[in-house]
DNA sequence: ACTCCCATTGATACATTCTATCAATGTCGT
DNA sequence: ACGACATTGATAGAATGTATCAATGGGAGT
């Protein structure tokens, strides 16, 4: 998988907000920035024992609020947190075999969407849009 | 509100894909094809106490199998279910104040879709877009 | 129209994901 | 170091959906 831009300094996302660095924030945010991948809040309250589950969701809650992770709708319905880049609109692909997320983002995208604002009843405000991909690298996908 | 298209006859929608038509189907399909708005399976429970939880999500769950419902996620979370056509590929807008839910298809989306395959990893199998709007029909927009 | 098979139902329990409550604790500005 | 108050964790509860299973009823075949 190619090397992700970036990402933010967790703990530091949240200073900024004004939250305080409490050692479970520290804790779940250290994990997360590890993380390649997407994750579910049940999967790191597993991951985090020692860690209440109520932080963990509030802290997952206060994460998506900045911006540093987005949630995503798979295509089944099930829901994936994934950590994201902050301050630029941004869109995810999802392989539908493995799961992995990829951000992308595209200009001509943005150029769509104002354009398909002519013929739209009312003002966009926002748009979600997802691209549900085989990857071609997990065993999944590369077997086809 | 503009006209929606004219959308399927939902138990005969059931009925082609081997379903039996029971009366607890026609009950819902007669509910749902009234609805020009979105619906929770919670909401139906309540309108329609004569039939049963289980059956009420069980039911959705075959519709949105055919594609006469889509699940929409709203901007906080939230889910709604909406009536739509059926064998065409579309989109919705969802008004953020309203909640309102239109249908919209446009080749220009597809077209981008494809041209933006070049650029990802991996052959795109799917998409979800969803465009969050200012209905400017409502009550709390045409306040603005 | 009757029968019989088996799809379907509804009641209920369970699963999953997330939020509310609240006394106890820990942070951080002073 | 102190104190105000943000935060925590345990727990209960809300919201949404699925599994189970005995009882029911649709409809194909006669």
């Amino acid at each position: 998988m190619a090397p992700k831009a970036q990402l933010p300094d967790l703990m530091a996302v949240l200073e900024e907000r004004g939250y305080r660095a409490t050692a479970p924030r520290k804790t779940i945010a250290r994990l997360l920035e590890q993380k390649q991948e997407g994750f579910t809040a049940e999967g790191l309250c597993e991951e985090l024992p020692s860690v209440g589950r109520a932080t963990v969701y509030r802290t997952i809650k206060l994460l998506l609020e900045a911006g540093a992770v987005c949630k995503l709708a798979l295509l089944d319905g099930a829901q994936l947190y994934i950590l994201c880049s902050i301050g630029h609109h941004h869109h995810h692909t999802v392989c539908v075999k493995c799961d992995a997320v990829e951000e992308f983002s595209a200009a001509s995208v943005e150029r769509l969407i104002s354009a398909i604002s002519a013929d739209i009843p009312g003002e966009i405000v926002d748009h979600r849009l997802e691209l549900f991909v085989n990857c071609g690298l997990c065993p999944a996908t590369a077997g086809e």
